[in-house]
RNA sequence: UGGGGCGUGGCCAAGUGGUAAGGCGCGGGACUUUGGCUCCCGUAUUCGAAGGUUCGAAUCCUUCCGCCCCAGCCA
């Protein structure tokens, strides 16, 4: 089996490794990718997607997507597009194996009939409270429900009036007869069916009556001949209720259940409650707020495939409850970003720049590489003029110790064009810097000096007169705590600084007439993205993730050394 | 003695009796027309704790401690 690499096994490709050398299930894999369409993909069913169609790919099996909609009350159709096309994105292939458990929802009812008349599943009256009082609780065994020795024949002719929609909602259920004395909540007597008068997004009102998730979940994987179900770990004590579910009804195939750690992520909501909680009560402009750990979210904000999958595989597999710090993905990101995006200058906060020895009127167009990292992706004119814009943060009147930026008397590199040198200051009524004058040399075109002298800084800039104008959107992580929900309700943890709109850039216009999706770095400030809402009128980026910030960290620490 | 799991560096994670991989992060250095990238170096005498077995233990045994999940007619 070629994996590609050298890495060793997770546990569950050891475990399947073994299975395909026993010639266990005649040494076929087999997995699946189960949502339940009540809400959008997350990073961490990137998790579960990479490890289920990247087992299948490594041993030459294969990977269903499946939907469990079980649930038509939560469930919607909305969900079932997204989630498609989420798995597309990220770069996966289910062929023509999309199935959808509520296609099996009459052989599902037959498996139940098959256990009734095996004296293995009942009708039963109480309703949902009583239901909980009988289970009794985690210590103390629950007693038999008063119905749970009906006879067959009055448990099939319930069974039937049910489905014919005989009794109203919430009145009766069928459960499995197993155990009401089992340690394992789940053995008690299980609820296999509920009566629920709810339209369906996929069998409208053909169903009144809904299977529940243990007993569909086996019987769809023994359905479907996989022969590895691939879950997580809170499903462990099910383990007995699956197992039981396709043994008892006889199933077509038996499926192995493994269960692995769920994926937390450090300043970051995963649960499907909490983030609908935010798209609901509007801390978020939506499932795709480029804030969101949504995959629909990760893809506005511009992160790449590529990036999620290689970070699927790094942060391995295992049972062990854990956090995964948030910088891991971003340095993934990072890591394809630098690879593959172009380069392009962008000022955030422009400062007004006049080469006072340039020719009023000149422009010239430079030659600028387009990334350092692909050689092929070869250069573009960039036109430069005698008023540029630079980044107010690349400029300090009284420069702090190890800033070598641009300060008065400082001569510094235009990145691809010029060495100048900062002459002068113009200041506004309130002493605020408006603009700054230089004189550039001639001689340093291109950016090196042929006297060989060295400048300790290079600067992004653009040209007054041909940039666009655009707004960026800078994102933060939207909680300030690492484990949002822990020490406090999460939504007090929310970041107020987690967006940041700045609506006075400049960009160079070779970007002119980009289009949703499109990626760059801005040269010395990070890798944005051109938002679906930017216009040929307005651009608007949305910044993906920061380049790392070495000065940033030194202001930092001499900051807090200071005591400011 | 309800049942089921898990405890290896700040965060992930290999290792399954032969003397602690790797990644992220962090610190230092080299290089640099992005304070980016890249490249070096450093970062657990120790594997939840204590006993025991063994020439030898993170790996085997015992006891203890800690954390997570389960009482939906949700998945």
């Amino acid at each position: 089996m070629e994996t590609g690499s050298d890495a060793p096994l997770d546990f569950i490709r050891t475990i399947i490794a073994a299975d395909v050398a026993a010639q266990k299930h005649g040494g076929r894999v087999a997995t699946r990718f189960p949502p339940e369409p009540n809400g959008y993909l997350h990073i961490g069913h990137a998790k579960s997607i990479c490890l289920n169609f990247g087992v299948a790919a490594e041993y030459g099996g294969t990977c269903n997507v499946r939907f469990d909609d079980t649930n038509p009350t939560t469930e919607d159709v909305e969900y079932v597009d997204a989630i498609q096309a989420d798995v597309r994105w990220l770069g996966f292939d289910w062929g023509d194996r999309l199935y959808y458990a509520s296609d099996y929802f009459e052989e599902l009812y037959r498996f139940a009939v098959r256990l009734i008349e095996q004296g293995q599943a009942y009708v039963d009256d109480l309703d949902a409270e009583a239901i909980r009082e009988y289970r009794g609780t985690l210590t103390a065994p629950g007693r038999a429900s008063p119905h749970r020795d009906r006879s067959v024949a009055d448990n099939l002719d319930l069974f039937g009036r049910m489905r014919a929609g005989e009794f109203p909602d919430g009145s009766k259920v069928l459960r499995a007869k197993i155990d009401m004395a089992s340690g394992n909540m789940n053995l008690r007597d299980p609820t296999l069916y509920r009566i629920r008068r709810a339209a369906h997004h996929r069998t409208g009102e053909t169903w009144c009556v809904y299977p529940m998730y243990d007993f569909t979940h086996a019987l769809s994987d023994a359905i479907e001949r996989i022969t590895h179900s691939l879950c997580t770990l809170e499903f462990e004590d099910h383990r007995p209720l699956y197992d039981w579910v396709v043994r008892e009804a006889d199933a077509p195939s038996r499926p192995q259940q493994i269960e692995f750690a769920r994926l937390n992520l450090s300043y970051t909501v995963l649960s499907k409650r909490k983030l609908l909680k935010l798209v609901t009560d509007g801390h978020v402009s939506g499932w795709d707020d480029p804030r969101m750990p949504t995959l629909v979210g990760m893809r506005r904000r511009g992160y790449p495939p590529g990036a999620i999958r290689v970070f699927c595989d790094r942060i391995g597999m295992a049972k062990r409850e854990n956090v995964v710090d948030v910088a891991a993905i971003e340095h993934a990101v990072r890591e394809e970003l630098n690879r593959t995006s172009p380069r392009v200058m962008a000022v955030l906060r422009p400062l007004k720049v006049v080469i006072e020895n340039y020719p009023e009127g000149q422009v010239e167009e430079l030659d600028v590489i387009n990334n350092p990292e692909d050689a092929a992706a070869g250069t573009r004119k960039v036109p430069f003029s005698r008023v540029l814009y630079l980044d107010r943060a690349d400029f300090r009147e009284d420069p702090p110790k190890k800033f070598f930026r641009l300060a008065p008397g400082r001569e510094v590199r235009l990145r691809c064009a010029y060495f100048v040198t900062c002459v002068g200051v113009v200041k506004d009524d309130q002493g605020e810097v408006v603009e700054l004058r230089c004189t550039y040399d001639p001689t340093t075109r291109g950016g090196s000096a042929p006297d060989g002298r060295k400048v300790k800084a290079t600067l992004h800039w653009v040209s007054a007169e041909h940039a666009l104008p655009a707004s960026v959107r800078q994102y933060d992580r939207l909680f300030v705590d690492e484990h949002p929900g822990e020490s406090r309700e999460f939504l007090e943890a929310l970041n107020p600084d987690s967006l940041e709109v700045i609506e006075t850039c400049q960009v160079e216009p070779s970007v002119a007439g980009a289009v949703g999706g499109t990626r760059y770095q801005f040269e010395r400030l990070g890798y944005f993205c051109v938002d679906p809402e930017s216009t040929g009128e307005r651009l608007v980026f949305n910044r993906t993730v920061s380049l790392r910030d070495a000065w940033a960290k030194i202001a930092r620490a001499t900051k807090t050394k200071t005591g400011g």
